[in-house]
DNA sequence: GCCGTTTTCGGCCCGACTGTTTTCAGTCG
């Protein structure tokens, strides 16, 4: 997909018209432009001109430059600037605290083109006596260069989020706290985070303060202020605390929560209806009454929105549709009726599948599908069509001891590199469930790899789509291949497609999901459990349902045991 | 550069903390 080439190139020129000293608000628009482009969910090769401008951000300047590129490969514009504005010095912009103003001067001054320069600058103290940099920012600057160095830019969250509640609790149990929260991108269930924000409400700010810079596993402290401070952890992850008022918590917690672009949006509201809304309250403008804040429903209501939940806060239209009460009524973790994607001690496994039932219902699940590998994948010891069979009447027979639980039968199957599948349409047959999957062949050219998915999804047997696009975040990119035709045929065939809920997969993606909702497509959240302790991770796949606006009639496994079945058989009939 | 239930021009969110400053600019979120 072009979008992510595009949105990468909108993002370069705002750097480089930020260090320019453009109009700021002009760099704005190139990067919520750029924003809205990666998170659209489709391929925007395909857009006339004036779909293009209904994407939000887009005008007619923009979407020329889109098509610029996706006729020649290049916008004239970009590389105009690149000619005037080094491109290096925007990575110069990733130090922390050196913004555009300082990379301008350093670059006016000394022609610093990259890290490498400056950091041997800031060394041999050539910085000190610049205006507004002493010895202080000179160190600070080093500072900065060997953080970026060490620290990766964005963690997933299913590493960070059991970081941040661990955090919150010691601050629960150490620290004068009253009400505290995680909020920022781990409130708003992103894929990946790159910092923890705690806010919380206290007598004593101060203490807290020092509690939270003294906690354990704190390497270094960036910032301590009366009622805000930061540091980073061993792991390179920073970590941001804000303490306020009781009666501001509603605001604060909002402002904190982010996202940037959906806090914008709600002050420019507040502003044309003549309030103010900062972190401590919304206020009204003529006289600087106070309104609300305590609560964060404070906010939406006296904004006349709908309470948005954190995971839609990105200004990808969770604005308009509250305004006009047409926000979707979200999926929750507790709707979850079974998990459709587990792996036993059969193949790569740990659990038996009488403990895997067991741990379905101790997660208040009505049922759970056994899907082991198929012959295909040797390293996972996958099952050949005896073992199948075989695992077929012990589940037969588990079923007939277990009261108000199902174990439903299926496999893990391989799509091969010709699209076809290891075992034959009379084994499938007699299985309630057949998730298959591509797991070898990945750098297959896009083409031939949709076509592979789209030949599987043509079999009647095949109920779901396992982990479509085979990315592992931060490891290893999706395969080449067309979403939106691998998404008009599950439509068409009745075939399901899966969120995979493991942390590093989530796989479909959040925009992808939401496009694939819009195209009536049939999902499901699994979890693909190797161990009972990653049965947990559905919360994360329900994160990314939520993120993709997805309501309970969505998703399939919300439905009990029949529904479920009825909808993922269905085209067994249609033959 | 975008955008419009005040508008096609003139707006475009708001505050904490740091390091340099005699009152504030730069950066960050």
């Amino acid at each position: 997909m072009k979008n992510f080439d595009i949105s990468a190139i909108f993002n370069k020129i705002a750097d480089l018209l930020e260090i320019r000293g453009d109009n700021p608000f002009r760099v704005r628009a190139y990067r919520k432009a750029a924003f809205n482009i990666e998170t659209l969910g489709k391929d925007v090769s395909g857009l006339s001109t004036v779909d293009l401008m209904e994407i939000p951000g887009i005008g007619s300047d923009l979407a020329s430059k889109i098509e610029e590129y996706l006729r020649s490969g290049r916008i004239d514009a970009y590389e105009k600037l690149r000619q005037e504005v080094p491109e290096g010095l925007a990575d110069l912009l990733n130090v922390p605290g050196l913004g555009p103003k300082t990379v301008a001067l350093l670059y006016r001054q000394y022609k610093v083109k990259d890290l490498e320069e400056l950091e041997r600058l800031a060394r041999d103290h050539r910085l000190a006596g610049l205006p507004g940099i002493k010895e202080k920012t000179e160190g600070n600057i080093i500072k900065g260069i060997e953080m970026l160095r060490r620290a990766s830019s964005h963690y997933p969250l299913g590493r960070i989020l059991p970081m941040a509640e661990e955090i919150a609790r010691y601050l629960r149990d150490k620290a004068p706290v009253d009400r505290i929260d995680v909020a920022g991108s781990i409130r708003r269930w992103k894929e990946t985070v790159k910092d923890i924000d705690i806010l919380s409400t206290s007598k004593d700010p101060g203490a807290v303060m020092l509690a939270f810079t003294r906690m354990p596993g704190v390497k270094e402290t960036l910032m301590k202020g009366p009622t805000k401070s930061s540091v980073v952890m061993e792991e390179g992850i920073q970590v941001d605390i804000r303490v306020v008022e009781e009666d501001s918590y509603g605001s604060a917690l909002a402002y904190f929560t982010g996202s940037k672009a959906h806090n914008i949006r709600l002050r420019e509201l507040a502003a044309k209806a003549g309030m103010k809304l900062n972190e401590y309250g919304v206020f009204r403008e003529k006289d600087g009454k106070k309104l609300g804040g305590r609560e964060e429903g404070d906010i939406y209501r006296l904004l006349g929105l709908e309470y948005v939940p954190p995971e839609l806060r990105e200004d990808t239209g969770e604005i308009e549709a509250a305004a006009e009460g047409r926000l979707p009524r979200l999926v929750e973790l507790s709707d979850i009726r079974g998990d459709l994607h587990l792996h036993t001690s059969w193949s790569d496994g740990s659990q038996s599948i009488e403990d895997l039932a067991e741990t379905s219902i101790k997660r208040g699940y009505r049922y759970a599908a056994v899907t082991d590998h198929s012959k295909g994948l040797g390293v996972a010891h996958g099952l050949n069509e005896e073992r199948i069979l075989e695992q077929l009447k012990l589940i037969e027979g588990l079923n007939r001891r277990l009261k108000s639980f199902r174990v439903l039968s299926g496999v893990e199957i391989n799509i091969k590199t010709d699209g076809s599948l290891d075992f034959d349409a009379d084994l499938l047959r007699r299985l309630d469930i057949v998730v298959a999957s591509v797991h070898s062949g990945f750098k297959q050219p896009g083409e031939r790899i949709t076509k592979r998915i789209v030949t599987a999804m043509q079999n009647p047997y095949v109920s779901i789509i396992a982990h479509p696009t085979g990315r592992l975040i931060g490891e290893r990119e999706a395969y080449e291949m067309d979403m939106d035709a691998v998404l008009q045929a599950a439509s068409r065939t009745g075939t399901a497609i899966e969120i995979n809920a493991y942390p590093l997969r989530l796989d479909l993606s959040e925009s992808y999901a939401r496009a694939a909702r819009a195209k009536n497509v049939p999902l499901v959240i699994s979890t693909d459990s190797h161990t009972a302790g990653q049965f947990q991770n559905m919360a994360f796949g329900v994160g990314v349902a939520r993120r993709g606006w997805l309501e309970k009639s969505d998703v399939a496994n919300t439905l009990d045991c029949d529904g479920l079945l009825a909808v993922l058989q269905k085209k067994r009939l249609k033959k």
